[in-house]
DNA sequence: GTATAACGCATAATCGATTAAGTGTTAAGG
DNA sequence: CCTTAACACTTAATCGATTATGCGTTATAC
């Protein structure tokens, strides 16, 4: 193992101590009256033996590690990983790296990984929690650091939080549904208490209330949402038949419920008209092309870095603001209107 | 900011030395012969107060991070994010963490992510490495850090790699395409000299060549990959519309391939016969679901992270080996025989 | 009865930085 | 001629661990 440069080596060849060489290589060299000449001749010897600060000390002396712990959902979710893929390149431009997890949306998985980032003491938290974190969240900002949640949020705690229009969303999906002459539309959506998913039912119910309409929702249970969702969506879209269009609260409830689609030979838009939450790039080359619930990835992203490191630069303190981001519907062929009498 | 808890507060208050009480914490109580009693009196208040290990520290003193660089060509494609995922979780299983960072496939960032890598003294590498990188990855193990290749890697450099059967899965493919009656049969590839790229020419060639057939293949320019590769494959099948089939190299040249023949009013198969390499869960809903080349994600995951993973706990040597896993085609809708006489 | 070993812990150096306070030299001021 | 200030750095404490070595007390051995 090749031994690394110290700034004890650099102080040592030029007969220095230890303290101007920290001085010089931090840019005080003028602050601290270091001579010009002097601290040419250090930086040139740094650079020639490609000098590199051991930031282990350094975090452990200054106790900022320029880190930013994200814990997304799901990094292989498509909506997740490209959240994550903005804010790293931000991050970076501004001189910070992200450290990200998923959290599967497991209360107990989640506190664990709360737990590593806290030990490796990043600087920052992006979260979007699972539900059960309140307590956790609480402690960690009454403990001085700074937290942005983001796509959810708690209603009794005070936090900064980046979230997008869901009952907005919801809502101009099922009005698309009804000007496209839908009656019967039902929502697929997770039996979660979380706000994002609360708000998208909201959206659904005060559509179809406002169009004269009777919901029909079938709440997946969390738990199986990757192992059995297809078979509980499969049941109710048969039990269902009369149904004319359906609204689905996440990309692979929606994915799942195509699948179930393809097995009962029903086409969309023909057979059951389709949107989904989260417009995925691959949706527009699934078999109907999918309309969709488009959330601003960029604008989250943007929103979310932006207040996070204003923070930490200003030592300041955050703004327990809630932004709330607008939705755009994609309209694609799967929630084409179907011109024949069914 | 609530002050942390450290082995000098618990010394202090069982009037011990901060030696003891890291012995204690550390399970080496009963080789340095630490008293029983004393023994849980300090775990037991450690538990208390509830002391948590600063990691920095430690890291400062033993030179181990418990975390590991990952360096993937682009996190939100599925086919690295999938990897990620399972990687993370066994690492986690063993006690490590992952750090992830997007390439770009790009030389010039990734020499930079290694730079932040170092300088955070990740204590091992699993890398996707982007062209020229071989400088940096020799200098990364003559310096003493465990370094893992996958997906391709550097035929003059001795690392240890875990790839997939390339050159099979494209003769594979095209293997399909001859029993399926096709002729012309196109390879779209990028115009790349990474060793993944060029065993899925050669396994295209050889096919070709074997058969008596033709080859005809496009190289979209990497830079362009993501702004235009759609211009310049609308243009090449344009250009050949004789074409029965074509193989594309990777899923992200699929999609854009497929968006083209949408352009085109082509549909797959009857108008031209698809297979697109890695089998991304996409694939089955798409319009037609597509054949595709897929890699063992889990089993490439489980070889790098277990090598890796062998070596830092074992303090021993990387085995410079190349361990080359199995493919499987995937035979779905976009490949099906045409009956009708074209 | 004394040398030796075993026991049970303490001392202090160390990792590589940061930074407040100090120190020796020279020059200017009165 | 002596004080003060400015200059240009140095000293040393500190962050929170790890770990080789040391050291006083009691028990055992011969």
């Amino acid at each position: 193992m090749k031994k690394k440069i110290s700034i004890y080596d650099i102080a040592r060849d030029m007969s220095v101590s230890s303290a101007t060489v920290s001085y010089v290589l931090n840019g005080k060299a003028a602050e601290k009256r270091i001579s010009k000449g002097l601290e040419e001749r250090i930086l040139a010897h740094a650079r020639e033996l490609g000098y590199r600060p051991n930031m282990i000390a350094k975090s452990l002396r200054t106790g900022k590690t320029k880190i930013i712990g994200m814990l997304v959902e799901d990094i292989s979710d498509p909506f997740f990983s490209s959240i994550a893929k903005v804010v790293e390149e931000r991050a970076a431009q501004l001189g910070y790296r992200i450290f990200y997890c998923s959290t599967e949306n497991d209360t107990t998985l989640t506190k664990g990984l709360l737990r590593v980032f806290r030990d490796a003491q990043v600087d920052g938290y992006i979260i979007a929690p699972p539900p059960g974190l309140e307590q956790d969240l609480q402690e960690l900002q009454e403990d001085g650091y700074p937290v942005v949640l983001f796509d959810r949020f708690f209603d009794g705690l005070e936090t900064a939080n980046v979230v997008t229009d869901n009952f907005d969303g919801a809502y101009q999906a099922i009005r698309h549904f009804v000007e496209n002459g839908c009656q019967q539309i039902g929502f697929i959506t997770l039996d979660s208490e979380q706000v994002q998913m609360q708000d998208r039912l909201s959206g659904y119910d005060k559509a179809m209330e406002q169009s004269g309409l009777e919901s029909l929702v079938l709440k997946v249970p969390y738990e199986i949402k990757h192992r059995n969702a297809a078979g509980k969506i499969k049941t109710f879209l048969e039990d269902n038949s009369h149904l004319e269009a359906v609204l689905f609260a996440t990309n692979y409830l929606a994915i799942a419920g195509l699948e179930v689609m393809n097995d009962l030979h029903m086409q969309a838009p023909a057979d059951l008209s389709v949107i989904s939450f989260d417009d995925i790039k691959y949706f527009s080359l699934f078999s109907p092309s999918v309309t969709a619930v488009a959330q601003p990835v960029e604008a989250i992203s943007e929103a979310v870095i932006q207040q996070l490191i204003d923070c930490l630069e200003s030592s300041g303190t955050l703004e327990k603001k809630t932004t709330v981001l607008p939705v755009n519907l994609v309209v694609r062929a799967s929630s084409s209107p179907v011109l024949a009498v069914r």
